[in-house]
DNA sequence: AACTAATTTGTAATCGATTACATTGATGGA
DNA sequence: TCCATCAATGTAATCGATTACAAATTAGTT
């Protein structure tokens, strides 16, 4: 491995010099500068970036933290992330937490001892005050959390308004008994989603009914088995908002299951738009969150505060969309929701 | 930050000693042992990675190549490698290739400049003589990639028998106009699965028909497309083993588009059993790969290069399996099956 | 006890890029 | 011409852990 030095001996200046050419050009004689980069070509010089990481204390790397990477939803945010992160010569290092509150801390001292220089969290699991300590002393930024007014930087939609219009647009379809399968409610998100759906029902005066709340995982197993309870009551719901899309996966096939037609007899509503909303069978109606971009988001907001620039918000919301595919019915029921 | 010369005095002995006791503990008196970790305790030191890094020359760190992490079969299988990883005390670097070789020969750059100390390519686009010439060098391991009895560590299902067994299935349920949708052909995978179809057609006696198949890019969109093609034609196929389950979807609801029945008119193959697969309707009858198993082996092999051993093989071929949904039909056919 | 071998610990060089500070040289004004 | 100022370059210390080698200590043998 050709160092510095030889470059240096070889143009016939000072490592100094070198270093310069290569990290602060316009301190450098145009002259000098061309001697030192036909050294760097002919020797075919590239620094040590371990030498360099050390010696400067920082290492052009960010860590992503993530629950589970198989899940859809991350994938595409990691997605937006490295590609933001690249461009920006960073590189992404990839943890997966699997949930896991002692592996979110793991990912902190990784970053306490400077292995990385900044980190993104989705759906992190850490209370706020340790969250908020964390992003006192650290380039952090959140992803997929909500946290109201708070000083850490986060990136998300708006949970609860947009799980309003996703119940409203049930509403104006002229449903009364919605059901609504929550993710855990551990989750800040979960919580966000299930208030947007009581404000919709209050709003328009229908009483809660608890009968019609189940508390799910986010996965399609568990919208399957909820939907399935709701489907037994003696006064089951005729629409289900889901708070994800796998589960409202999970709730159109248990309707099959039963012989319940989707959406003629059942409505629904899912939260997401992963890819595989617009092919399933019916094709789900969902509010569509920018992952792609929460993920590109966040990496502009980690990058500025590495380079001390003061974030202007802390809470950047991005927009969502209601998704208005097959599996609500909207279609059979035109009339209604042009009046 | 507190560094080893701290602890070190503290402990009354010298930052070698410290080291020992951190590295090598065998080599140091249970007794001074005991003083340096009390020392350590006492003033929470960790030690400088970055330091350590650079003076060891490795990293801890492994790249991980993927065309696109949204892909859910290279996000699973970057589950496994994640997993195997962090177990190890190795981190994963992430990084998304797009598909581009230019990407491709940035992350190998990457690895040569020791930024990493190892890497894994899933489906590598790069040229065999290429990635023989790195693999030669530095510890690389591919994975979803399939190169005849090379020197390169592999790790992936056999795609041709693999493919074999899915068309004979077909064939065992009366098909005989089977058609076939591929991946990209320049890709060996897709040769590959490709040639499993025309070994079983051909040992079936049924000779090869141009106007079956069809070249797609492992996406639900062309599956689609190329399976409209198909039905348009004077002679259309009665099944469609599709080389992706996002084909295969593709080609299922191509089908329903026409009003077609699956499995009572068209009966459907995908591959790769990707999780949606199990819940779309018709559930897919499709080839299930490893997917967290080839990341979890590809990590081991890399681990091994690491430390020397030899790999007793090059390729290691994981089991595959075909599981029998109902897009194919086989509930329909059961009188075929058992004779 | 005397000596060798083995074990434990210490000293100091080392990895390679960066950068504070020193030096040299050039430019310009009186 | 002489001195002050500024730009360009060089010298050498520095980051902190590791490790080759040296020194010191202990154990083992006769």
């Amino acid at each position: 491995m050709t160092k510095m030095s030889d470059v240096a001996k070889l143009a016939g200046v000072s490592t100094a010099t070198v270093s310069r050419v290569l990290r602060n050009p316009e301190t450098v004689t145009k002259n000098t500068k061309e001697k030192v980069l036909e050294a760097i070509e002919e020797l075919k010089y590239q620094p040590n970036m371990l030498a360099r990481h050390f010696r400067r204390s920082e290492t052009n790397t960010i860590l992503v933290v993530v629950p589970n990477i198989i899940n859809t939803v991350f994938a595409e945010i990691v997605g937006g992330i490295e590609e933001e992160a690249a461009k920006n010569g960073y590189r992404v290092l990839l943890r997966n937490s699997n949930n896991e509150i002692d592996s979110e801390y793991g990912s902190v001292e990784h970053m306490k001892q400077r292995q990385v220089d900044g980190m993104i969290m989705l759906s992190p699991k850490l209370d706020e005050d340790t969250l908020l300590d964390i992003s006192e002393k650290y380039p952090i930024v959140l992803a997929t959390a909500h946290l109201d007014g708070t000083k850490i930087p986060v990136v998300s939609i708006d949970n609860v308004s947009s799980s309003k219009k996703a119940t409203k647009h049930l509403l104006d379809l002229g449903h009364k008994r919605i059901a609504h399968i929550s993710g855990p409610l551990y989750s800040l998100i979960s919580k966000y989603r299930f208030k947007g759906y009581r404000e919709a029902m209050k709003e328009k005066g229908i009483e809660f009914d608890t009968n019609l709340i189940r508390e799910g995982e986010f996965t399609f197993e568990s919208g399957y088995e909820q939907t399935l309870k709701l489907l037994d009551q003696k006064f089951p719901p005729t629409a289900v908002f889901a708070a994800s899309d796998e589960m409202a996966m999970g709730v159109i096939n248990a309707a099959k299951h039963r012989g319940i037609k989707v959406p003629e007899e059942l409505a629904v509503v899912g939260f997401d738009n992963i890819k595989f909303s617009a092919i399933f069978d019916p094709p789900l109606t969902t509010i569509a969150q920018p992952k792609y971009g929460m993920g590109k988001r966040a990496m502009e907001m980690l990058i500025k505060r590495f380079n001390g620039e003061s974030l202007d918000q802390m809470e950047h919301t991005l927009p969502d969309e209601l998704i208005i595919r097959q599996s609500c019915g909207a279609e059979l029921r035109q009339d209604l929701l042009h009046n």
